[in-house]
DNA sequence: TCCATATATCATGAATAATTGATATATATA
DNA sequence: TATATATATCAATTATTCATGATATATGGA
């Protein structure tokens, strides 16, 4: 993840629709949504929703796969960490507590 | 850290000058970085560079100090380990181990 | 009080991004 | 091949954001 990957992906993360979706995949996980199923669960027109996902697919936060007419987006968590390593970079100079604190706010249950 | 925090501290991410800044004060940790000399560091003008503080600074992704006339900024992690719960909220339905992976990633050192 | 330094605010023009209606493309099925 | 469904693209309008010059405010020192 470099420096213009990460400001597409804040970018990309600062629009209230596209968090939403963001936010729907990564709770979705490895099963993904289907593009149809996203716009009808966040009520957003079709075109709309399909220009934001194309925002999200070029800030390499989600990928998609298609299947027949259909297309399932998915999180990528890859891209998301390798975000979230670009923020964090030397973080722990002279104080890993500091850091520590961060993690452990997003450690699973 | 709720959803209108989260959009404010994305979108104020999503910027160069202010991308730099916030990653700066990461790596100053404790001991932050005085106003006038972040201006200097990343050569912006001064009142950019206020401009675009004030919104870090609305946006919760940093706090500062005034010491006579000058004004000492800090990255405030406590305010990013929300908007990183917030984002990760619920990640690991069904699967713990994506989620174990993003964490890895910044982990110290 | 007067001046210098450090930082913030305001108004404006230029650039960017968001939404929408209309339309195009891709796939499935009859 | 004709039609329906799912999704993407285009063009245009509106809205938002950015950097800047000018100016204001706050503090310290003479």
């Amino acid at each position: 993840m470099d420096n213009s990957e990460t400001l597409a992906a804040f970018s990309a993360l600062s629009q209230q629709t596209r968090l939403d979706v963001f936010r729907l995949l990564v709770k979705a996980g490895a099963d993904g949504v289907l593009s149809g199923e996203i716009s009808d669960r966040l009520d957003v027109r079709q075109n709309t929703m399909s220009a934001n996902l194309t925002v999200l697919l070029n800030a390499g936060l989600v990928r998609n796969e298609r299947h027949g007419r259909t297309i399932r987006y998915f999180a990528d968590f890859e891209s998301l960490r390798g975000l979230l390593a670009f923020l964090m970079e030397d973080c722990c100079n002279g104080n890993p507590d500091i850091c520590q604190l961060v993690i452990d706010e997003i450690a699973c249950g």
